[in-house]
DNA sequence: TAATCTTAAAATGTCGACATTTTATGATTA
DNA sequence: TAATCATAAAATGTCGACATTTTAAGATTA
């Protein structure tokens, strides 16, 4: 498929990194070697180096002799991430809002049609909406054209999945909840099709940081 | 020293990602895995470790079964780099405007006068005329408390400094432009004290983007 | 009991070897 | 000559082994 052109270290790092963000391997937990080796299968060499682009993102860290931890998480650490997230979203937006075309207004619109038809189904299935929602702010971003601001976004979303994850669970059946959060993505269209910019930069700040709270919560019962 | 508590790994990253960014290693330039062993004396395991870290870092690429590159830069990639670099170092200044207490401005004062105090003499060592130049920035931005944002502007920098190389061999000597950088710093000093955000947006990202033009001319002659 | 010391077990990090793939060289053919 | 093919050389990625360090368990002492 499309790991048939990846060597094992590159292979195993994707099945790492999703069981680090899940949640499947907790905060500060050890992890073997050994028992690494078992469960993908592996030899110590390709482990070790898929291991070592973790530590450089900041999912693992790792002390001499001592082996390999993933990296905690705290309550500044979830404000930090979610602070750094709304600004360089706030960023990208206004950048795309300077360079967007008519194909950007299009995508946004289309992505938008595509969330709110499955926002309001009776029965929704988490990893669907999920899809839908990240596409949609993406196609928002998308006019941005720099490589490095949307590449520091994705990375700053994929540590900020180890916190989501703990939200997603209490709340994304939640339906008053779910209505202001589709009433928010409507006004980002509608500013971002008018190309407002300081309103936009406004909303999307607020949007982004919502669930802070809420996941401080679960994280303070852990 | 330092390096006694760390793996062989992590004491070749380092000299590896010096000796990428130094520009001992051109873009594009094939890693051999034998060559590298002998050069930094040390075997397979811990070099494709620090490899590996490398890729996350974006300063390798490596493709299956044919090896390690240092990654190519571009023009593109040059204005990429440091248009992102502006903005970012613009959102810390914002956030250390917000955030700044005494001991923030005095660090700045003292950093300025020892900038100041080397900008003026006769024969400058670049290297220590970069060690205070960036100390200053550091300053400025030192208001800002968000660990990930300062990350990110750290790995930016990192990434510019391939570029910025080919601008210092050429113009850290031209007092005229030495001048008018003076004249910048000092006005980042004042405004960061008067608190004007809108104005120290506007010079640092203009500060930023002055050499871009420079090396861009310097990289079109390759 | 609590603390220290000793010893055994477990785990880490590094190395060299090897199978596999890629690249280079030279021969063969049209 | 140019292109294709076969073969040899070189390089990559993976594995298992081993020396060294850390951790755990049990014994000894105060």
């Amino acid at each position: 498929m499309d790991n048939s052109n990846k060597n094992t270290a590159a292979q195993i790092l994707d099945s790492l990194t999703n069981d680090i963000v899940s949640g499947e391997f907790y905060p500060k937990q050890k992890l073997h070697i050994k028992t690494l080796k078992e469960k993908y299968n592996v030899g110590t060499s390709p482990l070790r180096e898929a291991l070592s682009q973790l530590i450089a993102k900041d999912l693992v860290i790792s002390e001499n002799q001592r082996g390999f931890y993933v990296s905690d998480i705290s309550i500044d650490d979830l404000y930090d991430i979610y602070q750094a997230r709304a600004k360089i979203e706030s960023l990208c937006l206004d950048m795309a809002i300077d360079h967007g075309d008519d194909y950007w207004e299009a995508n946004i619109i289309a992505a938008s049609h595509r969330l709110n038809k499955y926002s309001k189904l009776k029965s929704i299935d988490v990893d669907e909406w999920q899809n839908r929602h990240s596409l949609f702010h993406d196609m928002l971003v998308s006019g941005c054209k720099s490589p490095r601001l949307l590449q520091i976004r994705d990375s700053l979303f994929e540590k900020s999945k180890r916190y989501r994850n703990l939200w997603l669970k209490e709340n994304v059946s939640d339906s008053k909840t779910l209505k202001v959060n589709q009433s928010e993505h409507a006004e980002l269209m509608n500013l971002a099709l008018e190309r407002d910019k300081n309103g936009i930069s406004k909303l999307i700040e607020n949007h982004i940081m919502t669930p802070v709270e809420i996941i401080k919560k679960s994280l303070s019962q852990l």
